[in-house]
DNA sequence: TGTTCGTATGGTAGCGCTACCGTATCGGCC
DNA sequence: GGCCGATACGGTAGCGCTACCATACGAACA
């Protein structure tokens, strides 16, 4: 006979235990563990009823036993370069949930991208203390030099929001294009033909995606892209202020400018209060993330939402996914998971007036 | 014997053990988890012997094994109101640091602050979900309901950023009166003498101190504060904005505006602007908080650096003593922890142009 | 002198889980 | 039929720690 069941004194909360599932299921503990770590070689039939106990018992294993137990990786890094404090307040929201339905820990680790040599210590530091994954929060999930050195490591990451799937490493975003796309097209729904676009920094692929999506759209609704109207900024308040100095200083201004992120955005509203303008009834300007900060802005600006939390809880998933891969030896394959953005109409954007 | 020592297969990584720690001192294991743990009942020279031990074995405690064997409190909650997303974001980081040098869970629950009901339900989530303590940021730091509701279950908690220590709850907090009273100086220094000020959120007590300590510097200074330059505001962009707006419509308006927040000295900046006025020479702006998102405004707005994240460190340490004491039977002292502040001088102040 | 108590330590027995190994069954193939 | 591999399970033995109890000793009582 295994045990005496349960009876032990210090037992205060009756929590279920797996062999309280595999009873119930009539099964060893060890199949019921099999069950819930997705192993092989387990029948269909045995499987469900196990996952039918499971249920019925609202099983949920505990994950300290799990890591005593030498099993279960248990810590997930969260390696970030320069995002703003808002856009990785919210990404740690959404990590930092999954990570407590996973029982796992996350660990910060700020790390500045202008120097090889620091991201060597800084990657270092975060696999010597026992980081089993690392989730690379954008720019860094576009960083060959943090790629390679993980690679170099065997260390399972997942990328949020590359503009483009990643051919080596699994991936989280929206889709800058079609993003870019859609608000343009609104810009023009809402009569807008003379549509400027403040081109986000050079070294994101997600810049360029949303500059296509822009063109896209433009084409499509018939209306020509001056080059005049596509300026370089490099998605800090400050370069979007300069863009649209530039923009409004010409002679035909655009009715409506599309900035590729919020910061920017909200220099061009800037720009245009000091040359004395209205937003939106003399300029429409659009933005792209929705800042949380820029909400309480004045005009609020019209943006494209990313689900940044949501993202940040599918990447920690899919990172859970590729650490337990790793662990029974196998290649996960590498997937790229695309959410829903959507469109938050603001005050910024209106019909252009007549001329 | 007890155990063949240690030949296991499956160990991998040869971690020292609180059994080396024994053998290495002489003593019990049981010791060892006793002097590890704090506990009484330990002779001074054994206590000092294991910590030799400890030391030269570079002994860590196990914290799976420690949760399984059923002690030591693992999860720290932290409840939010509606802070700005930065500033949430670098409190996290702080509670997050330090969460993990203690191995302990953190977990996020949102509340809004206008529902009792609701508060109820979120603690009751908070507590089912098995946090055995509560930060609170503010502004739930100061909320009535809440800590009535965190004393009726018995949880400890710890308040950060009260505007004044609490009587029933420990804190941890910078000196607003005194920052505030600093800034104030500053600009007096560089100056100005009709300095306006914007008051923070009346519901909040550090309003009121950094309303204090503006008044206490102007009276020591020798300035007189006019009624017409007090104006309330309620800590958003909006509030400053509109406060701003109503001071620089005086016929004689301030030469220098003081917001209790970054936010609102944000929007007293725009205000300035839409007036054609120029910052820092037609009128000077200073913040408080150093909201990092501010800092990339232009121009970047002098303000008082709350060392947020090392606030949120402190907090979560003084929670884990409060834990442990509670655990223990043991009712903690309640602590007000002040850090120090400091004045961010950046391009908002200048001198005043003379009239 | 026994009987309490408070102090200081050790031994035992798990906490809930999984790594590892053993066994049993089922084809497929020589 | 006999052998082998793949599949499908179960049993055992801990992972490292602490709750709980037992013990041992001195001092403080009656």
């Amino acid at each position: 006979m295994p045990k005496p069941s349960r009876s032990s004194a210090r037992r205060v909360r009756d929590v279920v235990t797996i062999h309280d599932v595999a009873k119930h299921a009539g099964v060893s503990p060890m199949t019921v563990s099999r069950v819930v770590n997705g192993e092989r070689y387990v029948r269909t039939e045995t499987r469900d009823a196990v996952l039918a106990s499971v249920r019925a018992l609202n099983y949920a294993p505990n994950q300290a036993a799990r890591v005593l137990a030498g099993a279960e990786e248990r810590k997930v890094g969260l390696l970030y370069g320069n995002p703003s404090a808002a856009y990785l307040g919210e990404f740690l929201l959404g990590a930092l949930d999954e990570c407590g339905r996973k029982s796992a820990q996350l660990m910060l680790q700020k790390c500045a991208t202008d120097d090889d040599t620091i991201e060597r210590a800084v990657l270092r530091k975060l696999i010597k203390s026992g980081a089993d994954g690392v989730v690379l929060p954008p720019p860094l999930g576009e960083h060959a030099g943090v790629h390679a050195l993980l690679r170099e490591h065997d260390m399972p990451a997942v990328a949020v929001s590359p503009g483009l799937p990643l051919t080596h490493c699994s991936s989280v975003r929206i889709d800058d294009f079609r993003a870019a796309y859609d608000m343009t097209r609104h810009l023009m729904d809402m009569g807008h033909s003379q549509i400027a676009f403040i081109k986000g920094h050079p070294s994101l692929s997600a810049s360029g995606e949303r500059l296509r999506g822009f063109e896209a759209a433009m084409r499509e609704g018939g209306c020509k892209v001056q080059r005049a109207f596509l300026v370089q900024g490099y998605f800090d308040y400050r370069s979007g202020l300069d863009a649209a100095e530039k923009l409004l200083a010409r002679p035909e201004p655009p009715t409506a400018i599309f900035a590729s992120n919020d910061d920017m955005a909200a220099g061009a509203v800037s720009a245009a209060h000091r040359r004395g303008l209205d937003v939106p009834t003399d300029l429409s300007v659009a933005g792209f993330d929705d800042t949380p900060i820029l909400g309480a802005l004045w005009p609020a600006v019209t943006t494209i939402r990313q689900p940044v939390a949501q993202m940040a809880e599918r990447a920690v998933d899919l990172l859970f996914k590729e650490m337990r891969a790793k662990r029974q030896g196998v290649r996960a394959a590498f997937v790229d998971h695309v959410v829903e953005h959507s469109l938050v109409k603001r005050e910024s954007v209106a019909a252009p007036r007549r001329r």
